[in-house]
DNA sequence: TTGTGTTTTACGACCTC
DNA sequence: GAGGTCGTAAAACACAA
């Protein structure tokens, strides 16, 4: 739990435009056309048919992999089937894995941008009325 | 219990390099 | 083509009523 923390304040320290330099342009596609998406069809092969229900991760694993998140973001494929192989996974498990945990970690980081602006914002506000009132005073 | 909201795992579609 | 994001399905989990 202590490294999962100190990974967290790692976290926070870096800008998270450093990992996603068109984080916020991504949201919007040219022009505004947005494609629609097709859906997604369900899986009826492997999955249902072989019984093989969705697992969750072991404690273990999950430690593991966090550990992993926290020096390195991206994934290559060595470091993938070199961690698969220690946590008994997938590759394929991993790489999902991986790619969660950056959604995850995104929307915290967009969370807190959120909450920085809205402070930023707040006290701008309120230091407009300031000087709204304090120009009012002076002429009156 | 069970209904409901949230989190986690998994995957298809699309994008980028 | 490999590996990324995004959006979403569905299982797993938490928890109030």
């Amino acid at each position: 739990m202590t490294t999962s923390m100190n990974h967290q304040v790692e976290d926070q320290m870096l800008l998270i435009s450093e990992y996603y330099p068109g984080i916020y342009t991504q949201l919007v596609t040219e022009q505004g056309e947005a494609k629609p998406r097709r859906r997604r069809k369900k899986n009826k092969g492997e999955a249902s048919s072989s019984c093989v229900r969705k697992r969750k991760l072991s404690a273990e694993q999950v430690n593991l992999l966090e550990l992993n998140f926290g020096s390195e973001h991206k994934l290559e494929s060595e470091r993938k089937d070199k961690l698969a192989s220690e946590l008994g996974l997938d590759p394929r498990q991993v790489a999902v894995w991986f790619q969660n945990r950056r959604a995850r970690w995104k929307n915290k980081m967009m969370e807190e941008e959120y909450s920085k602006l809205k402070t930023e914002h707040d006290s701008t506000v309120l230091e407009k009325c300031r000087l709204e009132t304090e120009v009012h005073l002076s002429l009156s």
